[in-house]
DNA sequence: TTGTACGCGTTATCAA
DNA sequence: TTGATAACGCGTACAA
């Protein structure tokens, strides 16, 4: 709001003009029950003729009741976090909300700081997917003990009580593991993202689990740690698995990028995917079915993430919420292609 | 903000706690050159201390000066436009604004109720991107109106003033057609977005204005109107093409999505990319480098579009603005890949 | 250097 | 069915 802004029609100015008292336009713009049928009607007629928007900000001052939800994420720009916030946003707006957006991009930093302008801005709830570097949680603690519902999406707070949308990590990552097994590979990679963020720790689990459910034996020189998951980075740490004296005939990878990276190291370098090489990625992006071949992966369903984290937000302040709910976990599919298949599926 | 929410420290707690007035509270947490040194501390420990978070909607209410923009696009999980949101709020946040997100997908309505949301909740300014549906602006001209800023980015209104960032359509499409002619097409076929975009006759004005200046002659059969430019879109359409008893030699989409449905039509049917058909798309998304063969596009740079169009926002208020800063193009520029490079480039 | 008093626009309470 | 009044938390003109 500017300087030299036209002044905005506030219910005083339309209770001038009706001959009304102010407090009756307000009852009457929400159809209040007391207020004369005849006097709703006149109210809100004139109200469309001058123009007038209810002023939220005095709105949620007064009745201490905002309708905005802050969304704390580390970038907006990437396939999963912007099908995320779309999926909050659209869910927000069917239920009344609008929603303030803020990206940490990955930075402890800025998550504190972000919070605390959120937290400033009086929101109603909090949807937040962690930066990587996170993992001390006092800015976030602050706000739940305020009163102010918190939901944490995906990269959760490991030691921290708050209600949680996800997936289960390492059943997943064990069932992509387990279909490389399937297709008859022996000497299995994983690129593992960040050790900081339980969900990776959790992929890493499934990874082993599997492994050992198989009877295969474990090469911690074939478990690779990833700083950001980028194709690049993929490609590159692809090209030094290769270099080993044994290399891997199968990877599972952490998300769909550092995979499309490993195929992109492959096709440069003559190495047959799958026969050489299986990979499954992980989130099952839109670039699965574009890469060639066609990248396995399993999925992770961001948008229905984003609507149950805003639901789960807004359920919270209500009492009759049950306890069990407060863990909300999706469930996951493999998604077989090209990249991992040596052999036809059992079943459909 | 729930009803059972512990109650927030106000300045009027600080104040009774120190022994002053609210007032000097206020004037101390902002630094005002007339209160005393000790009480500036004095006031900033208790603050610290107490946990103190100044109101926003109380601030703002009383300033008639909110510090959050608001943004309207067609869908947030596509990489263009969640690009471009990534640029409005890192420039935001530097400039202590928050943002506000609201996505019309793609329909009138929805644009026009959430422009009247957004407008409701007193923003500072508004950056739009249009749906797809609209041809009509009188919920937009009313909040230019009423003097709030409103920029438009990419996806602008045709006659309606207002400050925009774009980049030059026209030329940049006939950059992209050319490329296909000085690679040897002689049949280039057009994906179109909707025409009720002005962006994207634009962009066909500048394939025009390109086979015209090759000396090519214009077939109309060859200009396809799409409705969403998807993948799958880009599949169904290239398929059509080519069951003309002349099928084009190259083609040129509006989008990289299209483009790639192109290619994996013809990755399908043997039709050598780019020998036989080359192709070039439009934004150089992350994907370009990932199909095969790699796609040649042109950039269509989101993030700095973002940034502008918030500081744009920011100056509109400004008096100093120049009128000619009201329009800002943006310089784009050819990315030549494998998928329409027939021959080697003439310079680096 | 600090305090007093009012208003931003709305809604809740109490009274009429 | 409607009106008068106070209060939400903050900022500022004016007074001290």
């Amino acid at each position: 709001m500017s300087n030299k802004r036209k002044k905005q029609v506030t219910i005083y100015d339309l209770a001038t003009e009706l001959n009304v008292a102010p407090s009756t336009v307000s009852r009457a713009l929400k159809d209040h029950f007391s207020i004369g049928k005849e006097t709703i009607t006149a109210v809100k007629d004139l109200a469309r003729k001058r123009g007038y928007r209810t002023n939220t900000l005095a709105s949620s001052l007064r009745t201490q009741e905002s309708k905005t939800i802050g969304v704390l994420v580390s970038w907006i720009n990437r396939p999963f976090i912007s099908s995320l916030i779309h999926g909050v946003e659209a869910a927000a707006r069917e239920s009344g909300y609008n929603v303030i957006i803020s990206q940490s991009q990955d930075s402890y930093e800025n998550e504190v700081a972000n919070a605390k302008t959120l937290f400033s801005s009086r929101i109603h709830a909090l949807v937040v997917s962690l930066a990587v570097e996170t993992t001390q949680y006092d800015h976030l603690q602050e706000i739940i003990t305020s009163g102010t519902p918190v939901v944490f999406v995906d990269r959760v707070p490991t030691d921290l009580e708050g209600d949680r949308v996800m997936i289960d990590n390492e059943k997943t990552a064990r069932m992509a593991t387990q279909h490389l097994i399937d297709q008859g590979c022996r000497r299995i990679a994983l690129f593992r993202g960040s050790a900081q963020q339980v969900i990776y720790r959790d992929r890493e689990a499934g990874y082993r689990a599997a492994l050992e459910a198989g009877g295969l034996e474990i090469d911690e020189s074939l478990i690779i740690a990833f700083d950001r998951l980028t194709v690049e980075e993929g490609t590159r740490l692809t090209e030094q698995l290769f270099q080993l004296p044994n290399p891997p005939d199968g990877i599972f990878s952490s998300n769909d990028s550092a995979a499309v990276g490993a195929i992109k190291y492959a096709r440069a370098n003559g190495i047959d995917v799958p026969r050489q090489l299986a990979v499954i990625g992980f989130n099952d992006d839109p670039v699965c079915e574009i890469i060639e071949p066609q990248l396995s992966s399993v999925t992770h369903p961001a948008v229905e993430m984003g609507r149950l984290a805003l639901h789960q937000a807004l359920r919270i302040a209500d009492p009759e919420t049950p306890v069990a709910d407060r863990l909300v976990k999706l469930e996951t599919q493999l998604i077989p292609r090209a990249s991992s298949l040596r052999k036809p599926l059992i079943d459909g």
